[in-house]
DNA sequence: GCGGATCAC
DNA sequence: TATGGTGATCCGC
């Protein structure tokens, strides 16, 4: 188009240092990169430029240059007149604390999928071999190894890809697939810890001490052994790391990766040996950002950390002494347990799509998020009481906006429709590319279920047979005997969540359901999508006994390594937010400046077409079934049979049409009850370490 | 409690 | 020809 030889200006606002490495993105640093990654990084930034995605990673880039600046400010002021040597000696004491509680009496094992995706779609798919060819439609993914030395990545828009690699296959995600294939996988992981914790789909964390001592095994053996069975039973490979810690042993996974596996030396010499010259990137909890804000005060590595421990326990605040110091000291925690329902704290939906301006467009965008949430929530037992809306402008720039609420929220696409409109509306007219909902403060109604029913159980069946009681009037005397879950049955009112809407979700039945999609990927991959069913492992069906690994008694402390969480740094004292006016930016509506602007009253959710409360009919002669919601009349053991009729998974089926609650037919995957994550250092209330030596 | 940010997968 | 989705956590306000 233009002629020959564009004598462009020589050198037209060079991209920064900062910058051309933030569009590589964020998995540049912790794979395998290739040869020359700064050829292709400069092809990326090529590629990139003058895009809105571009200017949105210049102006991020631009807030943390900045942010780095007042950071360094500050630290030049804080080092006024301190005398950092008896800083440094304090640091020094608390490294001593820490030390002594080091725990090395545990094999943990981290174990990793090779290129997960990629090594399935190979599986099925011979022709590719040797082939570099890439999973994934408009954003990859994951890549194979050949098409990795392009420097093609999982994350990266697949228009890139080409470019770096023109002749990238490109070969679709089939979630259902790697679902598949990451159960059978997660169930041979479990022979050798039943309590294993899932890390997505492609990964895990296991205890594998009991299992080497029942068996007479170094962990070592017992690694080779499990990643054997996983190659001769699926055919594909899997990488491991063992130390003593979660943290460890993750970064330990990817020594040797692909088909390998690496032991760190059970030693406090050897493990921070193996610290000292580690970048601070590769553990888990550092980020790109913390990554550049660390760079900046010279911190590149985890021996660094000792180096300037004198500032970083002056900005404590800003960068989380206790967090480094355990990183440099590689301790962390050691327990494993299997993701917890209860854990759970949201369920979302969002989507992404060419960017909309008209509001019924929108609109209709918003309706669909609302649909899925409904089915999601509704499959998952959920409900909760904040909604938060999320959307991003076609800038980039996102923003969420939330509502609680006193009661639960309806689970009704409706009604989180009518939520997400009134929090969207007054922000527009905006240009949005992506809309979604969260629900958050949630409340776990299976488990609601069961203790209301075994609640309701109990109550009668400690009741006389037959006793005067049972045509009485079952008032808050009575209900006084009941778990507090059935009071509140009774107070929940209109367009909430009255009870139990429908879910109780029916486990290997419907093969449809399956086709969740699978998350993580590979070794360095940002790229996940919603969970598949780990409901089913995390939580245990009610009467299924609980497995009796031999577990070595309880006697060694926990590790106390609690400390903090994964986002051990902290934001500029004041960044504040750019303008809302400006760039588009929404406005933050009514926050001071008309303080009753909107009614708070919540007028569309009260849907008649709810389906009728649950609640027990005290006050009627017969009784209400709290599943089904039907009334009868029967004594109390008739009651009971009915109970456990209904609890039978078709009888629920049945009760959920009746209650014309329309459980899709959309084959939402269901949420992931959380507990993948693996929690490096989380205070979480973790059970105690099991000991035993090694 | 809300909104922005960071991170993992 | 157009850079993802789910969930968690922290911080300042």
């Amino acid at each position: 188009m233009h002629g020959p030889k564009e004598p462009s200006p020589p050198n037209p606002s060079p991209d920064s240092e900062s910058l051309v490495k933030r569009l590589a993105g964020p998995s540049t640093t912790k794979a395998g990169l290739a040869k020359d990654q700064s050829e292709i990084n400069r092809v990326i930034a090529e590629a990139s430029k003058g895009s809105k995605f571009y200017e949105n990673e210049k102006r991020k880039d631009r807030d943390l240059t900045d942010r780095i600046e007042k950071i360094l400010k500050y630290r030049d002021e804080v080092l006024r007149g301190v005398d950092i040597r008896s800083v440094e000696q304090g640091v020094d004491q608390l490294l001593v604390k820490l030390e002594a509680q080091r725990d090395l009496s545990q094999a943990i094992v981290h174990v990793d999928m090779d290129a997960f995706y990629a090594s399935v779609e190979l599986l099925d798919n011979p022709a590719l071999q040797g082939k570099a060819f890439a999973v994934g439609k408009g954003v990859l993914t994951t890549a194979s190894y050949e098409a990795r030395k392009f420097g093609v990545r999982s994350g990266m828009a697949a228009f890139i890809a080409k470019k770096l690699c023109p002749d990238l296959i490109l070969v679709e995600n089939r979630f259902h697939r790697y679902s598949e294939m990451s159960k059978r996988i997660m169930d041979i992981f479990r022979r050798y810890d039943p309590d294993m914790c899932a890390a997505g789909c492609d990964e895990g964390y296991l205890n594998i001490t009991a299992y080497c001592a029942d068996h007479r095994l170094t962990p070592a053996e017992c690694v080779q052994q499990m990643r054997d069975s996983v190659r001769e039973e699926t055919k594909l490979t899997v990488s491991a790391g063992i130390a003593p810690n979660k943290m460890l042993a993750k970064i330990c996974s990817d020594k040797n990766k692909p088909n390998g596996q690496y032991e760190l030396e059970f030693e406090p010499r050897a493990i921070k040996a193996f610290m000292h010259d580690l970048s601070i990137r590769k553990v888990p909890g550092v980020g790109r950002v913390n990554e550049r804000l660390l760079d900046s005060i010279g911190i590149k590595t985890c021996g660094d950390i000792y180096t300037h421990r004198g500032i970083l326990a002056l900005m404590d605040k800003q960068f989380g002494l206790h967090f480094l110091l355990q990183a440099f000291l590689g301790i962390a925690s050691n327990v494993v347990q299997p993701g917890q329902r209860e854990e759970r704290k949201s369920i979302g939906a969002e989507r992404t799509f060419t960017p909309l301006a008209d509001t019924n467009r929108i609109l209709q965008k918003l309706e669909e998020i609302a649909a899925e949430l409904e089915s999601d929530m509704e499959h998952g037992g959920w409900t909760g009481k904040t909604v938060t809306l999320k959307f991003k402008l076609d800038t980039y720039q996102v923003f969420t906006r939330a509502k609680s609420f006193d009661r639960w929220v309806s689970t009704k696409k409706e009604d989180l429709f009518a939520i997400g409109k009134e929090l969207l509306i007054p922000e527009l007219p905006l240009t949005i590319r992506l809309i979604g909902l969260r629900v958050t403060k949630l409340k776990d109604l299976r488990a609601e279920l069961d203790s209301k029913v075994n609640g309701i159980k109990r109550f009668f069946q400690s009741a006389e047979p037959s006793s005067p009681r049972k045509r009485r009037r079952i008032d808050t005397e009575d209900v006084g005997d009941l778990p507090d879950e059935i009071e509140d049955m009774q107070l929940s009112q209109d367009g909430f969540m009255e009870v139990m809407p429908g879910f109780h979700e029916d486990n290997e039945a419907d093969e449809d359901d399956m086709h969740a999609s699978a998350p993580a990927d590979d070794d360095d991959d940002p790229i996940a999508v919603k969970k598949q069913h780990l409901d089913r492992q995390a939580t245990p069906a009610p009467n299924k006994p609980a497995f009796t690994r031999p577990r070595p008694p309880m006697s060694a402390p926990a590790p106390s390594l609690a400390s903090t969480s994964t986002s051990p740094f902290m934001k500029p004292t004041s960044h504040k937010q750019r303008s809302a006016r400006t760039a588009q930016g929404p406005s933050r509506h009514s926050s001071s400046a008309e303080p009753e602007a909107r009614p708070s009253r919540f007028p569309t959710l009260a849907h008649p077409g709810a389906p009728e409360a649950t609640a027990i009919d005290a006050d009627a002669e017969e009784h209400t079934c709290p599943i089904c919601g039907r009334s009868m009349c029967t004594d109390n053991q008739g009651l009971n049979a009915h109970i456990d009729f209904c609890l039978s998974k078709s009888a629920i089926r049945e009760a959920q049409a009746a209650a014309s609650i329309d459980i899709g037919q959309k084959l939402m995957p269901s949420a992931r009850p959380s507990g993948s994550a693996p929690g490096f250092g989380k205070p979480k209330p973790e059970k105690k370490v099991r000991a035993r030596k090694r």
